[in-house]
DNA sequence: CATGAATGAGGATTCATTCAT
DNA sequence: GATGAATGAATCCTCATTCAT
């Protein structure tokens, strides 16, 4: 056996994680150049498998961004609760919430765009909109409790999760293509505005 | 002028505005089905025009999506202003401001929820970056004035803008697919939300 | 204009019958290589035409085969029937008849070999099993009245028409691949064998 | 031996016939679907083994069709001259050759199917042309002797075989897919039918 | 201006086949 | 021998766009 060929065999057996090059170049073309000009052969290209490959794991292109969905989502889900172990007053919890979200944003750009892009979507709502709504219980489960307590106004719970998250996510939007910088300080005066908004 | 020609020319008159009728069927097939899914075909179709028809409007695809999007940016930051004479004191000003973007959105859907969709996508910014940045002047200058007089928070001017408008248009998303209501109290709330966060 | 593109444009709009073309290239093809070795660039190719005209004249590929299909028998059909008015005796309608397919199937050589290849497949079966039914109802009240009048043999309708036709069929087929000649002499011969077996 | 590598031998011991298993899966799913929709994932997956597997007993898929029609072919030809010595008269023996005919059909419904379906294609014609050829001799010196002796019309030996055989294809075709059902007395019909065919 | 038949490049997907294990 | 992950050529089909009418 050649040197060459050595190698090359080598490649194709260690690489045990095929499936997850897929998802990180698909996540990354998407947040690139958007989910309408990113095709199956490119994602293939930029993970460095053939075509086909992708069909070993996915069974569609649908059944990709669907799982490719709800992977984030379940990310996003398991950091943000780091630490939060609600024996603490719920001030001091929400605060650390924001912070691991943002942690979690700040290292993981391309889950987040990929995320914040399509959580609106109507094809992510076609594709996963049953397994989302499950995802989110534990956080709605905490806003309840706060709302419960009369630590927040006593207003739709949607209103509350509302105006918590999406001023964040739109600010890290801005912070990862260059309008804004995220630091120490801007980011405490965002949760400072995200409790004021919606404290009792 | 014979009788068939007559009714060909009568036929034409009314279809002066055959561009308008691209552009709402195209907005609104957008909202239904997603981008990635309304072709040229359908558009014209839903427009009651031949798919020949749309390139006599516009160059291309993009180029229409890009007017539609312009059109509508338009549409909103006109009627944001509605009213707003920089006469009264701010903290009404800005009630008035959030007021007039909740009765556009209301009576808007389409525009709305298309613009809602596609501001953030990497598509939107490739097409009409540029063009975006110009339209927020007024919006900013309102809010830069309200800081300089101390009663806004003295932060980033994007902070200001970005808590204010998009809890929002988070709400507006819900109230159309049903999973939220605006009622004239919860409106009433919001803008307490946004002015609580904002405010010095 | 020059005189290579007039000719270009001439023929471009002459060709009304693209529909045609793309049929015929369709079943000669087929009979040629084979269904499942005939794709549509290879027709397109053979027609003259893009790959994507075939979709303006058919929906999809199961939908042009369906349509080849039931132009053949249709014209089958027609052609049978020439010439039998009912008025002349059983025998000598009934060896009309099967001159009268002979001669169409001889004249009509890529018809009948798409026909014979195709009619007893599943997927025919699946696409036009219904359609089928009720173009043969004029054959079957052709041989229902000879059997009722006590010229046919006292059997099941499809063991008269089964031996009427598919020897025939079966010779045609070494005609045209080349093990079989037809001659006046040895038609006379089949029309007689055909008649042995199913008289009373 | 280990324990581990003695299971394994077993199960391969099993396995003699893994060969077997595939060629009657094939059989099976081309009949029921087709072979345009047989793949060899189906067929493997039909058959219990890895689709690799088939690999070590066919060439390639166009390999394994030509071996599986020729098996056919040749399983046919076998049951189709039990019972014939030539001791008997002509017409007794002609009838019997039938009969054991509809008898493997009936009893071998697969392959019959498989074989009724392929045998004029243009693929099976490209296959195995020539050993199909070679394989019919038995039969047609059957029927030479017979139209030597003045009991068979003094024709082209290819119109005796086909007016004894088509005919009884096609409605064994019939029986399968429940459009007609074999009876002793429609059995003899047939048989009758054709005698009455090809007898001088 | 308006039409819509025709185009053909490009996309998603399938599948026969290979080969390290 | 047996496996099945990986391949990539080939297929069906879509759709933005053009252009003679």
């Amino acid at each position: 056996m050649t040197e060459r060929s050595f190698i090359i065999e080598y490649v194709r057996y260690l690489d045990v994680n095929k499936k997850e090059k897929i998802m990180l170049a698909a996540i990354q073309l998407i947040n690139e150049v958007g989910l309408a000009e990113t095709s199956m052969a490119k994602i293939a290209q930029k993970a460095g498998v053939a075509a086909g490959t992708i069909y070993v794991y996915f069974e569609n292109k649908e059944d990709m961004i669907k799982k490719l969905f709800l992977a984030v989502k379940e990310a996003m889900q398991q950091n943000m609760f780091r630490g939060i172990d609600c024996s603490l007053s719920i001030e001091v919890e929400f605060k650390q919430l924001l912070k691991n979200y943002i942690d979690f944003i700040v290292n993981h750009k391309d889950c987040f765009l990929f995320f914040e892009q399509y959580i609106n979507s109507p094809l992510i709502d076609k594709l996963c909109g049953e397994e989302l709504q499950i995802a989110t219980k534990p956080l709605r489960d905490f806003f309840e409790s706060g709302k419960e307590r009369g630590i927040f106004r006593p207003i739709d719970l949607d209103l509350l999760v509302t105006y918590t998250f999406t001023p964040l996510m739109q600010m890290a939007k801005k912070h990862f293509n260059g309008e804004f910088g995220f630091t120490e300080q801007n980011i405490e005066e965002m949760i400072q505005m995200c409790w004021a908004s919606i404290k009792a």
